[in-house]
DNA sequence: CGAATGTTTGATGGGTTTCAAGTGTGGTGG
DNA sequence: CCACCACACTTGAAACCCATCAAACATTCG
């Protein structure tokens, strides 16, 4: 890929951000598109059933996308980070609330303007739905999580997943990141806070992971939670 | 819409398949690329993890898609009807297996060379990234239900989403149609074939069904039916 | 330092699974 | 045409995993 000055903070999260694919002029007609924009901790960045105007790109911190049931009960369906896109719906609402786990940076791009973009670079569009291929392979892999695994193989999957996604945004690996509350993680893993509790000292005790302190974890045993999440 | 000669099965689905939104020439391309292939129940349409050469489109009968564990338990993610787009995977491979549930017919598409065509008719990709968004809502919707509702909440909401496809189809809804068996349903909403069994049981007693017979349900107590999916 | 909030741990209970029989039901062959 | 068998589905009883309720402990922040 050719060298490209930097333009804007998605491109800088190296090439994980779909505007990445772009070269020279074409990126600077997507620059213009854009603005960036901050997120604090447990501010909403849109709520479902809004309007979908904007589309995201998350330059830093981590994001919790959920639905919400009748009564208050809540299912988390992903959490993005740095080089994530958001909002990727092309119908006219948002299917889920957005919020920031920690503090967020994002560019945020009009929508109805970005697909008219498309038309003139398809590379773009190509990009994006790659992304949602991608999506879609992994919501149907937390189906199978969220119907098929136990407590214990749906924490283990879980700290998995934050390991993988961590090395994939080239960041150390030694110890694995844990931005989201116990309550976050429950609602994401089909739980309650108590069982996602009960399950880490369980896993501690028997020296698959060792727990630094709340938001940061150790996997010992990387095969140990490997074998788990596959369901051996 | 101009008005378009019925040119593959297909299109011959009213409206709901990808290729319907093409017109004359247009359509004439992508039809030189289809196959019609059958499939009997039960058959085997392709294998997780398999080269993902083609993409299909049910035209008739009807598909369960799923997930195994190691140890064989089994996530079905999704059930597709005629009209449905099957394998929209643009890796190269697939990441579920594809079973038939009744006899199915289907057009099939080498992957390579519609992707080729994408580039001629910018219309189908956009169609494609629609579609993949649908799903993903729909994944989504499914995880909600895995993660957090009763086995109760669970089964309305499957019936409804049976209802609701076969009326977007055009057909009858005074009776529900369900082709899968017990076993299938159960592993759709991560459940056992007892529970699924009993649930029904109790939402005939309850008067909320009838069950006429193990493949036909009439829903008596839609509004019920519907409170109970949204979780209220 | 104290209040508020988040996390862990314990005791108990319940919804679903598991195990185990029954009860249809459709297909096959006599 | 019907007896028989295989298989799917239903129903019942017991067990279990996880949820709920409750309290202690830890952490954060004013």
């Amino acid at each position: 890929m050719a060298v490209r000055p930097q333009l804007c903070e998605a491109c800088s999260i190296k090439d994980l951000t779909f505007c990445s694919s772009l070269h020279g002029a074409e990126h600077d007609q997507l620059r213009q598109l854009l603005t960036h924009v901050q997120f604090d901790s447990h501010s909403t960045i849109f709520h479902e059933a809004e309007e979908a105007d904007y589309v995201f790109n998350v330059t830093s911190g981590s994001v919790k996308l959920y639905k919400l049931l009748g009564d208050g009960r809540r299912q988390i369906t992903g959490f993005l980070f740095a080089g994530d896109f958001l909002g990727l719906a092309l119908n006219a609402n948002y299917s889920y609330t957005a919020e920031a786990v920690e503090p967020v940076t994002a560019c945020r791009f009009p929508r109805q303007k970005l697909e008219k973009l498309f038309d003139q670079f398809p590379h773009l569009e190509k990009r994006m739905l790659g992304m949602a291929v991608d999506e879609l392979a992994a919501a149907q892999d937390q189906m199978l999580l969220l119907g098929r695994k136990t407590a214990k193989e749906k924490v283990a999957s879980f700290l998995l997943m934050l390991a993988r996604r961590q090395e994939h945004r080239g960041e150390k690996t030694d110890m694995i990141n844990v931005p989201m509350s116990r309550s976050d993680i429950a609602d994401y893993l089909g739980l309650t806070i108590e069982t996602v509790s009960r399950t880490l000292t369980q896993l501690r005790k028997e020296s698959t992971i060792s727990l630094k302190d709340n938001r940061h974890i150790e996997a010992v045993g990387l095969d140990m939670l490997e074998d788990l999440a596959e369901g051996l």
